[in-house]
RNA sequence: GGAGAGGUGGCCGAGUGGUCGAAGGCGCAGCACUGGAAAUGCUGUAUAGGGGCAACUCUAUCGAGGGUUCGAAUCCCUCCCUCUCCGCCA
């Protein structure tokens, strides 16, 4: 969420950086109505003031030996009375204000970063690093295809159980999915994150704090009779964990990783991606996330995507680092890296990890602050994939497949899938 | 699902109508004492919003919302949450 004060002092920049986005906003409706919030505020505590004046002075007298029903004591207590009704109207239509001007402002995406390049879609994305030789020969497999000859997945049985766009793991697949949560895990604790294991059932407020609410309700799942719905990522428990908190500065940063099956509808990409791991309404994911001090972010977010990249390192597979424009960021991002990871089946670089800095966005949403010495502020949030399983599963497919149709993995995996070829069985 | 208990500051815990943002303790910070430390003593120590250059000041907040009252942490209503026991269950 963006800064009321901002709201009210500073619109212009507003207006002009979320031009950058692509979006043309007008803010002066609702800078008056912040205004006009504030103005109301300032008369209704006055008031306040006065009668609470007034409480003190009729306990006084009453003290003092006057009787409850005396005229004197009758006059304050009417004008009491009379405040605290021009009281309940003001309250009234403060809150009405600020209802209006928070549904408003939740609406709003973050500003971008001035490193952010001005863009409209993905074809202004910068590419601003390449890593790993990308395999380039004819008549390679994709991912899909290998996965059914070796027998790794069942694609017409997951829609019995489910419906299309569910998967259903089986044997190696299932063992080379583990072995990637596992391994990439170990990566990150390794590194000093802490392990989470988050609910994936989050509340209304959870959805809201991390910026998926109110705008993108169409894209999760839910659970309508408990006010709960299936995380799309764990990037919303994990903002949530600590939610509504202080934290003293000198326990930051916050690191943490953490796996989740993640859910997603998918609305409106009917048609897309619909053979095999790249789109599903489930999958898993291991996700990275900071909180950290307003100073460090920047460097913060170079750290957290190198972590991304050397699980694409580890695994042998070529990738390329974009820097996303200003019409590709997500709602709540301010600057973010994609990560592609070659596919040379497909014969394209396709995202498996994004990796954002937030700013205090989604702290102000969620109430997130830290305190150093005296003061109280909102910290940072920055999240990233590291990776999604699924994709990695799909990039070590297609990039380790031989001639005779087995899978070569990369000797990182051996001591966690226990092996490193998968072979039709 | 059945029965009961309870939600107060970073934590514990007192407080059943007025001077309570809230005793006391713990923790934490500063100062004193010390060669240094412990112990001890003193002082300070919530959050949000508004005003002021600042000192400071006003308002709100004792789970949430509503009500009674001149005045509510304290009384009334509704809701939420937590805990304990029983049942069921991975």
């Amino acid at each position: 969420m963006l800064d009321q004060r901002l709201l009210r002092d500073n619109p212009e920049l507003i207006t002009e950086q979320l031009g950058r986005r692509g979006m043309s906003v007008d803010l002066t409706g609702l800078q008056l109505i912040a205004k006009q919030e504030r103005d109301l505020e300032e008369q209704r505590s006055n008031l306040q003031a006065e009668g609470n004046r007034i409480g003190k002075e009729v306990g006084a007298m009453i003290k003092g030996g006057a009787a409850p029903g005396s005229p004197e004591v009758m006059e304050l207590r009417e004008k009491g009375n009379r405040i605290k009704q021009q009281v309940s109207v003001l309250e009234e239509e403060e809150k009405n204000l600020q209802v209006k001007l928070r549904e408003q402002l939740m609406t709003f995406p973050n500003l971008p970063l001035a490193e952010t390049p001005d863009g409209k879609t993905e074809a202004d994305n910068v590419e601003v690093k390449r890593w790993g030789e990308p395999r380039t020969e004819g008549e390679l497999e994709e991912h899909w295809q290998i996965a059914e000859r070796l027998g790794l997945f069942e694609t017409e049985r997951s829609v019995r159980i489910a419906q299309s766009r569910f998967i259903t793991l089986m044997g190696q697949g299932a063992r080379l999915e583990r072995a990637l949560i596992s391994f990439m895990l170990d990566l990150h604790t390794g590194k000093g994150y802490r392990e989470v294991m988050p609910p994936i059932l989050v509340n209304t407020a959870s959805l809201t704090g991390s910026g998926q609410l109110p705008k993108f309700a169409e894209e999760s799942f839910r659970c309508a009779e408990d006010d709960l719905w299936l995380t799309p990522t764990a990037e919303v428990p994990i903002t949530s964990l600590h939610r509504d908190e202080v934290i003293p500065a000198d326990q930051l940063p916050l690191r943490y990783v953490s796996y989740t099956p993640c859910f997603r509808r998918e609305a409106g990409s009917y048609g897309r991606d619909t053979r095999g791991l790249i789109r599903l309404h489930q999958f898993n994911k291991v996700e990275l996330y900071w909180f950290c001090h307003p100073e460090k972010s920047a460097e913060a977010h170079e750290q957290l995507t190198l972590d991304a990249e050397a699980v694409l390192e580890a695994l042998e597979l070529p990738y390329r680092r974009l820097e996303l424009c200003t019409g590709d960021i997500g709602f709540s991002a301010a600057r973010t890296y994609d990560l592609e990871v070659w596919l040379p089946g497909a014969g394209s670089f396709r995202e498996i990890s994004s990796c954002s800095i937030c700013g205090d966005f989604q702290a102000r949403r969620s109430a997130i602050r830290f305190k150093e010495g005296k003061s109280t502020q909102l910290l940072h949030t920055l999240n990233g994939s590291g990776l999604a399983i699924g994709r990695t599963m799909a990039a070590l497919l297609e990039n380790g497949q031989q001639v005779d149709g087995s899978v070569k993995l990369p000797a990182a995996l051996v001591p966690f899938f226990g092996s490193d070829t998968i072979a039709a069985q």
